[in-house]
RNA sequence: GUGGUUGUAGCUCAAUCGGUUAGAGCGCCGGACUGUGGCUCCUGAGGUUGCGGGUUCAAGUCCCGUCAGCCACCCCA
């Protein structure tokens, strides 16, 4: 072996790409049931696209360079801000609300750990130009019922949902300024990954009362939609900042989807640009990283793209979701079956199994014959090692009687069929 | 970027205290089997022990470096 795949890049042998298109596959199926519209975009951007909004120090985890004209680029992170630059360039002419969905391939310069790599793919969905919590309950809906599809269910994956409006309302009540926000969102984030006493002291040393840091650690853990209201009640303007929650919480009950949601504020999502709702999908074992992420930011398009709406998605990533499905047995059985595997049992067979096979191919069928003289016994040998379904053999006493062999290879039947009807024969077989 | 840990055949692993030609199973090639596959048996190919250096009469084994994987940070768009 000479050179190797650069790190946290994947080759995709045959069983791993098998594994990827049935992810595919299934993200697309399930956002065209929700009138979702596929569209795509460059994989090379101008560097600007991603520095413009998050600042220079996004750089160290970009992909970047320059480019042979002396154009500063950068191989695509996420995919919202072409998002956003696509939406804006044609807003007016848009049907709102927009529904779009893509897969990319997206880079990040990190150093690779399981479940996040260099480059994965993603499926984004986007619903644009609607404010409602409706809006919110689709979105969410949409991603459950992506995990559904592979056969994962409410003991497999949860959705934990927090709204940042809430949040506010609630660390302003307990005694934040406006000013500590962001280290209390911060506190927040990483209440489960970090020493009580330290997160205090950091609160602390960011200005935080040491009572207002007891609240903070009082909303982290906060559990459910009632708890959450019940707090709300306590806090000014509490009430109207929970409204949005409970609507996407009762919406999701009333598709079924209840036993999925966990109301958790912990949920935080980065710091960046969420307004409203956020949610993360999780396996339920939490062993695993989220295997998706997404929420409210209807400010983002008219920073990034001017067009002022209202938007919210999410990402789900190949790499994690795939781990999951490997670790629950949800992976589909190996179906690079061919239909039909061509035998000759002399050479002077050999015109009759290309001419067979050609039509079969033609017909549509998937078949493939040994690519040399060989032993009847071993060809039949590579039938079986391609998962054929049958295989037609053809000599010179059945050419004699104006017939192939067409053997059942799960079974073990099988029959002589008059040579020009077996493309009609096979076509009932395997359509059986 | 920081710290820890692990690297032996395509895959999963073995190799005593540092000891002679690094083994096994699976997989792969071929044969037993020139008109019939799966099973079985036999045979073969496949290794710079990640890479480089050091210690030693002798290194897969010990030491240093490096690269890569994994884990925890950082970050998570």
């Amino acid at each position: 072996m000479q050179t190797k795949a650069l790190p946290g890049f994947r080759e995709f042998y045959p069983a791993d790409l098998a594994l990827r298109t049935h992810i595919f596959r299934t993200w697309r199926t399930v956002a065209m049931r929700y009138g979702f519209e596929e569209y795509d975009g460059p994989p090379l951007e101008p560097l600007e696209l991603y520095t413009a909004k998050s600042g220079d120090e996004i750089v160290g985890q970009l992909y970047n360079f320059t480019d042979k004209g002396g154009r500063e680029v950068a191989l695509r992170p996420e995919m919202t801000p072409t998002l956003a630059r696509m939406v804006a360039a044609r807003a007016n002419g848009l049907k709102k609300p927009i529904r779009w969905f893509s897969i990319p391939q997206l880079f990040r310069y990190e150093r690779q750990q399981r479940g996040r790599l260099r480059e994965h793919f993603q499926l984004n969905c986007d619903l644009i130009g609607e404010p409602g919590p409706l809006g919110d309950a689709e979105i969410i809906a949409l991603a459950l019922d992506v995990v559904r599809a592979f056969g994962l269910g409410p003991s497999d994956v949860r959705v934990r949902l927090s709204d940042r409006r809430v949040l506010h309302a609630l660390l302003l009540g307990a005694g934040v300024t406006e000013p500590q926000l962001p280290d209390a969102y911060e506190a927040v984030d990483k209440i489960e990954r970090m020493e009580r006493g330290a997160l205090a002291q950091r609160l602390i040393a960011a200005g935080v009362s040491t009572e207002a840091a007891e609240g903070v650690f009082a909303v982290a853990a906060l559990r459910g939609l009632a708890a959450v209201e019940a707090a709300l009640a306590k806090v000014p303007g509490g009430p109207a900042a929970g409204a949005s929650l409970r609507r996407v919480v009762d919406a999701l009950a009333a598709m079924g989807l209840a036993d999925f949601v966990e109301v958790d504020l912990t949920i935080v999502r980065g710091l960046a640009y969420y307004t409203g709702t956020v949610f993360e999908l999780f396996d339920a074992g939490r062993t695993l990283r989220a295997i998706c992420g997404g929420g409210r930011y209807d400010d983002l398009l008219e920073a990034l793209g001017g067009v002022a709406l209202p938007a919210l998605g999410f990402g789900m990533g190949d790499v994690v979701l795939a781990e999951l499905l490997r670790e629950r047995g949800l992976v589909p059985a190996d179906t690079s079956s061919i239909d039909v595997f061509l035998a000759a049992i002399t050479e002077a067979d050999l015109p009759h199994v290309l001419a067979l096979a050609h039509e079969l191919r033609d017909a549509g069928f998937r078949a493939e014959y040994a690519l040399g003289a060989q032993a009847v016994g071993k060809q039949l040998k590579l039938a079986d090692a391609r998962n054929a379904r049958f295989a037609v053999v053809i000599g010179p006493d059945d050419r004699a009687r104006g017939e192939v062999v067409i053997k059942d290879l799960a079974g073990k039947g099988q029959a002589g069929v008059p040579r020009d009807r077996a493309l009609e024969r096979l076509s009932e077989m395997v359509r059986n």
